[in-house]
DNA sequence: CTGTTAGCGCTTTCAC
DNA sequence: GTGAAAGCGCTAACAG
């Protein structure tokens, strides 16, 4: 029995008679025989194997991202490689270069926030995707969570809500995410034909600082009925003094959350309607792209901005 | 020039002429020469890759126990393949088959939860570790955390803040991370002497039910001064109701959580005081004990627990 | 010091 | 239908 016609038997190669190959698997199995893939792909040219860079430390978007990119390509089909370059270009390039030596046939980088992120460069052998942040050069294909239409869509939320006092409390300004999601705001608000009943106030992205915005808020206008957050950690903040104050949600006053961060607006008081960015679809997204390039199927460059989610919870609407 | 002097020069072996691997070196850069580590690997009998497999949806565990691998692999040193089993035997099967055959040189197993794991079986031809869900085989080597140290910290805490009349309200007493840490707490107040007002008491790892029984116990216990909770989820809501009832944190009443998780300890009013499970350390330790093993060094079966770390803030001691 | 040779484990022609 | 041979990209052993 030969080498070359095991294979052929055990990769399905029709040049083998059926009893040969009833042979070989029986064999194969016998010696629990599972191929090298190092081997397999040395000869193959690609090793089935795609690179994920990122510097989200917590986690908390690459994780999603990861799973819907391992439910594209199939588990087990192709593994991931997870590095985590902590924010430092440095590790980046180290990271990098491992991977390239690796010789993935590609490569996702996920950002923590949505501001673009310089580009890897485009003398990369492999085809590069970029998730959550998107690469500042328009050569390169990127995908990230439509935030406008988030913001459009939790201001919409309200008005469908019957609200119509309406305040936006949302975090850093220098991220775009929160711009992006003001802007929006207000378009859905100046498409309605209200105005917001202050301007959208931006400081930090924390429950502090949305305890802090909705003490104002109900202190200069008392009438307000509906809040949209920049974040779900600043609904929070926002439920906690709206409680203190001894007003209720949703009745009194309603919120909305950004994020659906799973522990934080299922645990809140009511439980937090939220906007949810659907990561696991953007990862399955961008690891589709990655699969399209190494098909050759040629890539349209540019930033895809995906559909996000209302995930509706009992802090606009009343469970009963 | 020969491609084996060439090999020779790259890898720093000394029967080069300086001029030689001069002239090398300049010429691999030139041409962006990145050696294939698929034929490396092929060569050498071993990957520089490890595998992670995992069913830890959420990522709170296996990020930092990740990162901690990392660390202790060297970055770019080792690769990680990060599988993502989904609490799912096969798919768990199916990911383990397809490590094994990119020959992997070990995996780190990392379990949600701190009770036992089924093990992988002995027959795996590389190196394996258990973190955080040690194995229930002892044949295998297990890495987990203190859980029952941390309960004694924790109780320990109060009592050095001076408390006396304490209680501890935990999670689901189905998770052997639950009843390990309460029998830490309660051996530590026996120890001291003391009584807890109360029988631990055993739930949910929610807000909802830390609301629910500080409620209770604030109740039929109006002079309790300490509160040890079995999570910070847990600890979020026992603040909330705490304050709720015009009792305040810590002067009436000090409170102390479990895990450290950041964004509900530091966003907490006041900011939690928390038992740390110290996971970067964790994943340090068993990427430690797999590189042993790796070098063939004689593993120690048998589960290792580590010490955990106790990080206050101002809900046990007021800041000024 | 340099180059030749063999071989890592597998797949793929291409004769037989 | 089967097997011998070549080669994927690299390194190690040995001759020159």
């Amino acid at each position: 029995m030969s080498i070359a016609t095991a294979s052929k038997a055990l990769n399905g190669r029709d040049q083998v008679a059926p009893a040969t190959r009833e042979r070989v698997v029986r064999a194969a199995e016998q010696l629990a025989f599972s191929p090298n893939q190092q081997a397999q792909s040395l000869v193959a040219g690609r090793t089935g194997t795609v690179g994920l860079l990122t510097s989200d430390l917590e986690g908390r978007f690459v994780i999603p991202i990861l799973m819907g990119a391992e439910d594209a390509f199939g588990a087990g089909q192709v593994n991931v490689f997870l590095c985590d370059a902590r924010g430092d270009t440095i590790r980046e390039q180290h990271h990098l270069r491992a991977l390239l030596s690796r010789r993935v046939d590609g490569i996702i980088v996920v950002g923590r926030q949505t501001d673009p992120r310089p580009t890897l460069g485009a003398d990369i052998p492999v085809p590069v995707v970029y998730a959550y942040a998107p690469s500042d050069s328009p050569a390169d294909v990127s995908v990230t969570p439509d935030n406008y239409s988030g913001g459009r869509m939790a201001l919409e939320h309200l008005l469908a809500c019957g609200r119509t006092r309406i305040a936006h409390v949302t975090g850093d300004p220098g991220y775009i995410a929160a711009r992006d999601r003001a802007d929006g705001v207000l378009a859905a608000a100046h498409d309605a034909g209200i105005e917001l009943v202050a301007e959208p106030m931006f400081s930090e992205w924390s429950e502090r600082w949305g305890r802090a915005a909705a003490d104002m808020l109900l202190e200069r206008h008392p009438d307000i009925d509906g809040i949209v957050c920049g974040s779900d950690q600043i609904a929070r903040g926002v439920l906690d003094t709206i409680r203190d104050r001894g007003r209720t949600v949703p009745d009194d006053v309603a919120v909305i959350g950004y994020d659906n961060w799973e522990v934080l607006t299922t645990n809140a008081r009511p439980e937090l309607t939220s906007i949810d960015a659907n990561l696991q679809q953007l990862g399955r997204t961008a690891a589709l792209r990655i699969f399209d390039a190494i098909e050759g199927k040629p890539a349209t460059p540019g930033t895809d901005h995906l559909p996000v989610r209302l995930v509706i919870r009992g802090s606009t609407i009343a469970r009963r």
